[in-house]
DNA sequence: AAGGTCACG
DNA sequence: GACGTACGTGACCTTG
């Protein structure tokens, strides 16, 4: 029996808007802009891959519109009117999509007076008479009136949203729509469109819309009823709507019935001959499509093994940076070229080479993730594009009678390498190379000169995310984004889950392929990006805050911070007698055994066993049971809201706090050993894991308790000292706030003095609101976010808003500049010149244009902040050192504060060099209007020392 | 793996 | 009138 035929139909109009919209502005050799005709060349390139996977397409057809005007013009001249004309720069692609789509050998179709949609309703049809499966590929609201199963024997068609790689069926029709898709049309035809100017009925929307038809059952009979509803605003619309409503029903209604072009037949997929393709790609620049095809390993044909979306993935940023500057000339990569290195001979050999070349890139390969407690298994070098070698030095598996593979001695080969890692004339290039230090310094080597591609991607490209097309520093991204080249991944060399085996384990042949190839990459990488540091702007934050900090942050990590094991466990048994007895109790008063982590069990018995009103929210459909939802009820008198929210606080600081972090003391040093991200926060600043020591407990009296499980070793005291308000007094200094200034500089309560220019007067009231206004600013305003945190109308807030603006003409000023700035050139910039790129700052849709908005107006405030204190930590180590304070152990950096430990003797000697450095820290790059205040606490734990 | 929730600055 | 409404993180739990 033949195979179950499959149908794609590829909205392609829809899909140049989109792709426009979210993809960069390239332009090809000739200066045509090419960005959406990029975009939708990786869709075709994908989907004609999937050719005979399962659910793939064994017919395709793109369907386009023709003109700009429809038989629906004939029925209502406005159709559509309201469109603006496409930007510029979108214009002459249109022609290019033709073009595309045969290059790929695919048909292209299109007729005057009907839409794509039209066409594509009349295909699918066509096709489920006949028994085959249709996969329409647009996520278009309209055409979502045709997902399902027709007739007996009739085929399923289904959408499918290739941006974010979504399947469409009729559960998600309905749950969109509240409706099964052959309602749709009643559903669209009350609410309207407004982009498509169908008129629907003035004042209804789809939460509306919807619920009137799955009750009504139809339009009709929807209109029918409404002159029997009792007497509302939504009565009268519906009473003088239904002429509209009527219309909008025909406007969006499918014809189902055009005359078909062409027969079905002729879409049969069947390869894609190369040489067209080729021609097309070339034409465009889109060379490393073209490096694929020609390599033959990714062509969009059937015999490809590509995974396709990380394909797609790669190479739309690929060809973004590659169409700004040409890669330099390398040979791809041939893990043949590698060298398993396994005399001392040949190791010696490739030391005395790197010493000549000046410049090598270094990757450990390791028995765990953990830097603090993995060993160290082997070494891989490279000196330049296939030319590479890995050394291994502990393989051969836990077995101590079985045979190991030929390889040098652990203590001799390190006492080679030594001298090269450590050598200031030769400079070492790591991934992540914060992690070999670490696995080195343990090992008694101290790596120095560096030079980190996760960090220079990170100066040159911080948040220029495209869509789920990764935006990360990871090396397998890096790679495929940058070279164009997909790398063997740790999975595929050591498997996954109960099955991963120890990089030790994995034999010598196979190793070498990988880890080699982690080094070549690594040298590649760092010869096609360190150039454009200089050429972007990136290298003063690069060599003067970023690199430097890596060494320094190495050496927090494995300093560690001691916690008191036995002080956790016993605020756990405390916890757990609590939490059982609330468990308890809240099961009485539900008179229910559940599961109260359950949000959704919770959520169901709140709101319909015990019947407290509060609405359903979110996707899901399920009830929200957060904080501000149970103080309210428990605001209402609702015990068990309270008893909730007191169990949830106690099993969170158990589980995560003093549970977790007995589990995280390495036994060696018996002490916890944080990671810091340096690239994991967009703004600069650092993040914190496994665990995160940023997040541990303050707020609150109970939690407190964690913090002074945080203890100094014996004879020594923490430190703590922070920078107060630093985020308020950079925002005074970059909008020129003077009032705020004085402040500052006067030394006043800054939430106080704003209290005082926006109410008149300062009382428990006012300072508290005066200080959710000044975070508000921070953070980027609206009216209903501040209504909300204050508990006031709207309109309240707005007038707030107003006057903080008024008092405070500077921030109004710094908001419109940073967003015209923004819009203008794509990123954000701090006062040392951080790059935080917003590729969504004029998104068409306005959740995710407004919430760039708000994030580009932070993250010059945050990232300033970042820079700060990471000057700070910097020229911490040597200032101590000059100090001759030897002693003094950086621990812990929390965004605005830093934790040391150290000999109670050398508190009195060490406070003032700390707090000169974080003053400081600014200088003489920038000079501030304001002070920089920093607070300083010792004692025996972390809490005490605040 | 995703969503909900909550810990921090 | 309809959307969802503060910036930046990471960890744990339940559920599908």
């Amino acid at each position: 029996m033949a195979a179950k035929q499959h149908l794609y139909l590829v909205d392609g109009s829809a899909y140049i808007f989109r792709a426009y919209h979210r993809l960069p502005p390239l332009t090809d050799p000739e200066g045509t802009p090419v960005g959406a005709v990029y975009g939708y060349t990786t869709m075709l390139w994908k989907l004609a891959d999937d050719l005979d996977k399962a659910d793939g397409p064994t017919h395709l057809a793109v369907i386009l519109d023709k003109g700009s005007t429809s038989f629906r013009n004939d029925i209502y001249p406005e159709y559509k009117a309201n469109r603006p004309p496409p930007p510029e720069d979108l214009v002459p692609q249109f022609p290019l999509i033709r073009d595309a789509t045969r290059a790929f050998s695919l048909p292209c179709i299109e007729e005057a007076g009907l839409e794509a949609d039209d066409l594509i309703a009349s295909y699918a049809r066509e096709a489920q008479r006949q028994g085959w499966d249709v996969t329409i590929v647009s996520s278009d609201k309209d055409l979502m009136q045709l997902v399902g199963t027709a007739g007996e024997g009739g085929g399923r068609v289904d959408m499918l949203d290739t941006m974010k790689s979504a399947r469409i069926g009729p559960a998600e029709v309905e749950e969109k729509f509240g409706v099964v898709p052959e309602l749709v049309g009643d559903v669209l035809a009350l609410m309207g469109d407004s982009v498509d100017n169908v008129p629907g009925i003035y004042g209804i929307g789809p939460k509306t819309a919807s619920k009137l038809i799955a009750e009504h059952g139809s339009l009709t009979a929807a209109l029918d009823a409404a002159p029997d509803m009792k007497k509302s605003k939504l009565k009268e619309r519906m009473l003088e709507g239904r002429e509209m409503a009527e219309l909008s029903r025909v406007l969006v209604q499918l014809k189902e019935d055009c005359d078909l072009p062409q027969p079905l037949d002729d879409f049969k997929l069947d390869g894609v001959p190369p040489e067209p393709l080729a021609a097309f790609l070339e034409k465009h620049g889109f060379s490393s499509l073209l490096r694929r095809l020609e390599a033959g390993s990714g062509s969009p044909s059937r015999k490809t093994d590509l995974d396709p979306a990380k394909q797609s993935a790669g190479n739309t940023a690929a060809e973004h940076a590659a169409s700004r500057q040409p890669l330099p000339e390398m040979p791809a990569v041939d893990r043949s070229a590698y060298e398993c290195v396994q005399t001392m001979e040949r190791l010696e050999h490739w030391v005395d080479r790197a010493r000549a070349a000046r410049l090598v890139a270094v990757d450990t390969e390791t028995s765990a993730l953990d830097a603090m407690a993995a060993d160290l298994t082997g070494i891989s070098l490279a000196l330049g594009p296939n030319d590479a070698c890995y050394i291994p030095l502990r393989h051969g598996g836990s077995d101590m009678f079985a045979e190991k593979p030929d390889q040098v001695d652990f203590a001799q080969a390190l006492a080679a390498l030594k001298p090269l890692l450590e050598s200031d004339a030769v400079l070492k290039i790591g991934q992540n190379i914060k992690y070999d230090i670490n696995i080195l310094a343990r090992n008694g080597i101290a790596v120095a000169p560096i030079d980190d591609t996760m960090i220079i991607s990170f100066a040159l490209d911080a948040g220029r995310s495209l869509d789920g097309i990764g935006g990360g520093h990871g090396m397998d991204e890096l790679s495929e984004r940058h070279l164009g080249h997909t790398t063997l991944t740790f999975k595929e060399v050591c498997g996954i889950g109960k099955k991963q085996i120890p990089f030790g384990e994995v034999p010598l042949d196979k190793a070498t392929e990988y880890a080699a190839e982690d080094a070549d990459v690594t040298w590649r990488l760092h010869a096609h990006l360190k150039p454009r540091l200089a050429s972007e702007g990136g290298t003063k934050i690069y060599e003067r805050v970023d690199r430097p900090l890596i060494p320094v942050v190495a050496q927090m990590e494995r300093h560690g911070i001691k916690v008191d094991r036995a002080r956790l466990a016993k605020l756990s048994e405390e916890f757990a007698v609590e939490t059982s007895r609330l468990e308890k109790e809240i099961h009485t008063v539900a008179g229910i055994q559940f599961t109260v982590g359950s949000p959704k069990q919770l959520g169901d018995i709140l709101f319909d066993k015990l019947g407290y009103k509060g609405g359903r929210k979110g996707k899901s459909g399920q009830y929200s049971t957060d904080q501000a939802i149970l103080e309210r009820l428990s605001g209402e008198g609702a015990e068990i809201a309270d008893k909730v929210l007191e169990w949830r606080q106690l099993t969170k600081l158990k589980s995560t706090y003093t549970d977790a972090l007995q589990q995280a003391i390495n036994p060696e040093t018996g002490r916890v050993h944080t990671s810091y991200s340096l690239v994991g926060a967009q703004t600069g600043r650092l993040s914190s894991t496994d665990p995160n020591l940023q997040n541990i407990p303050i707020r609150t009296e109970i939690g407190r308790q964690i913090r002074e499980a945080f203890v100094a070793d014996a004879g020594n005291v923490l430190l703590a000292a922070d920078y107060s308000q630093i985020e308020l007094r950079l925002a005074a200094h970059m909008a020129d706030v003077d009032p705020l200034r004085e402040a500052f500089a006067a030394g006043e309560d800054i939430h106080s003095r704003t209290a005082t220019e926006m109410f008149g007067e300062v009382t428990r009231d006012t300072r508290a609101r005066a200080k959710t206004i000044n975070f508000a600013i921070l953070y980027g305003i609206s009216r209903w976010g501040l209504a909300g945190r204050l508990k006031v109308e709207p309109d309240e807030a707005q007038a707030m808003i107003d006057t903080y603006f008024q008092r405070f003409p500077g921030i109004q000023r710094y908001i419109h500049e940073t967003l015209e700035s923004v819009r203008a050139r794509g990123y954000s910039e701090t006062l040392f010149g951080r790059k935080t790129w917003f590729p969504r700052i004029s998104s068409k849709n306005q959740n995710e244009r407004t919430g760039s908005e708000r994030a580009a107006i932070n993250a010059p405030i945050q990232g300033t902040s970042a820079d700060i204190i990471k000057r700070a930590m910097v020229r911490m180590v040597p200032a101590l050192q000059e100090a001759g304070l030897d002693d003094v152990r950086m621990l812990l950096q929390v965004h605005d504060e830093l934790v040391f430990e150290l000999p109670e003797g050398d508190v009195a000697a060490a406070k003032p060099v700390i707090e000169r450095v974080m003053a400081e820290a600014a200088q003489p790059s920038v000079s501030l209007s304001v002070p920089l205040g920093i607070d300083i606490g010792t004692g025996v734990s972390w809490g005490a020392a605040h």
